[in-house]
DNA sequence: TTAACAGGTCAACGATGTTGTCATAAGGTG
DNA sequence: CACCTTATGACAACATCGTTGACCTGTTAA
């Protein structure tokens, strides 16, 4: 085993399916995609994947070494296609804020492979189009380049994770997501004042706030964080 | 089925296991740990934690409904942990930070528990300990109800979800981690100047940033963003 | 035309979470 | 002390998962 795997590009012969598909790694990667959106993350398996482009689970071993390879794969294309929708303005916290939100709506929709994304480093060519585009419009900001790497790395890290996150979210069973939304208003919000003030005190604000996602708010802080250092730095510069 | 389980206060008899131990709630957690700080996140499955614990795998359904139930527990009882060692000393910053990076690393070690605890509230002791506690030094330092509840939020959410991505980057065979590193160098470094000129001018500086966490990084922006909000309202009030 | 071999298929392995059923010992009651 | 109820542990089974080794066959290059 192990190099039963051959680069997409010395792959020849075109042999097909039983059902007659003629497999490749575009059509396993899209086959996921639409697999997930249209069964949820959770119905991306070897098998079920298999299933659905008429073909043996193990066939898809001659196209990916396992399973995270498939779905960082599906991860880059994922990427590719949100920095597709993504038109920069020129004006950079504008820009990192749309990117941001859109790179974290996508992952949304992609929870396993945005998870895997997140710590892994493809080198793939979407990958490697998202990180020059991030980085130019944070030196273009005007941050020196140690400080420029550092925030596009808090960047991408927040918005890879908060989309692991919310989406693990978003997966549950509504039932189970509204009993959950529903311990705020039954636990949390009929603490005594006596023994835990600060709760009670704000009670009202966490049942509105907690069940929806922070994503939004943490980027903006860590954006006006951004923009406060870039002042400071300009201010150095003139002084 | 489903009405297995009784509440811990409930439980009346005692009966031993087949190889003598008597289970409870609390050892079963205990155990849960302890599998996981000897032998990594993964070595956590109902079934060998029933073998950990000398009991038949199906006896842990009397305790807990389902597996997130049990990693629920976890979590609960390693916030309680992390709480304990915490010693605020009355600089909201200073505590925010201390917290938040005590967390981080706990997380670290569960990750797992640590991605379930983010996106759902257990409404346990330990958790409502830590509501209360957070909210204690965010209320204290001054911010209105309302602006702190959302500063709450985002904090505990970007600790949990960086704690989970970086306890998966460091779940990986290291072998695996060092070839991921290797990819900065191998192929991010050689870009050529001419086609991705923003990665090549911050080659040097992505090498050595990418392969470490930037939850610090991150957690610094936040809590800078949030100490210059708090100038603004106190300049409100005096103003 | 043929021979090599890429690539599809089959069957199997061991692992997982979960549940329906059964057996038994614990503990309250008389 | 004995009895009955029932809480709780054990067993066996199910469906699912990723993965691999061996086999077989159609494509393609010579």
């Amino acid at each position: 085993m192990s190099e039963r795997v051959v680069p997409a590009a010395d792959r020849r012969r075109r042999r097909p399916t039983k059902a007659g598909v003629v497999l490749s790694e575009e059509l396993i990667v899209e086959t996921a995609l639409r697999l997930i959106e249209e069964h949820g993350a959770d119905a991306l398996s070897v098998r079920r994947l298999g299933r659905a482009l008429g073909a043996d689970p193990s066939s898809l071993y001659r196209y990916f070494r396992h399973t995270d390879d498939l779905l960082l794969a599906v991860a880059d294309e994922l990427i590719g296609r949100t920095l597709r929708t993504w038109c920069p303005t020129g004006d950079w916290r504008a820009d990192l804020r749309d990117l941001g939100l859109r790179m974290h709506a996508g992952a949304l929709a992609q929870p396993r492979a945005a998870v895997l994304s997140s710590y892994r480093v493809t080198g793939r060519v979407h990958e490697i189009q998202a990180v020059e585009a991030i980085l130019g419009v944070v030196r273009g900001a005007g941050f020196p380049d140690p400080e420029a790497v550092r925030i596009y790395h808090a960047f991408v890290d927040q918005c890879l994770a908060f989309g692991a996150l919310d989406s693990a979210s978003i997966a549950m069973p509504k039932t189970a997501r509204a009993a959950d939304a529903d311990v705020w208003r039954a636990t949390y919000a009929r603490l005594p004042a006596a023994t835990h003030p600060h709760i009670a005190a704000t009670a009202r604000h966490l049942v509105a706030d907690m069940p929806r996602s922070s994503y939004p708010a943490a980027l903006d802080l860590l954006l006006s964080a951004a923009a406060a250092r870039l002042a400071e730095i300009r201010a150095g510069e003139e002084g």
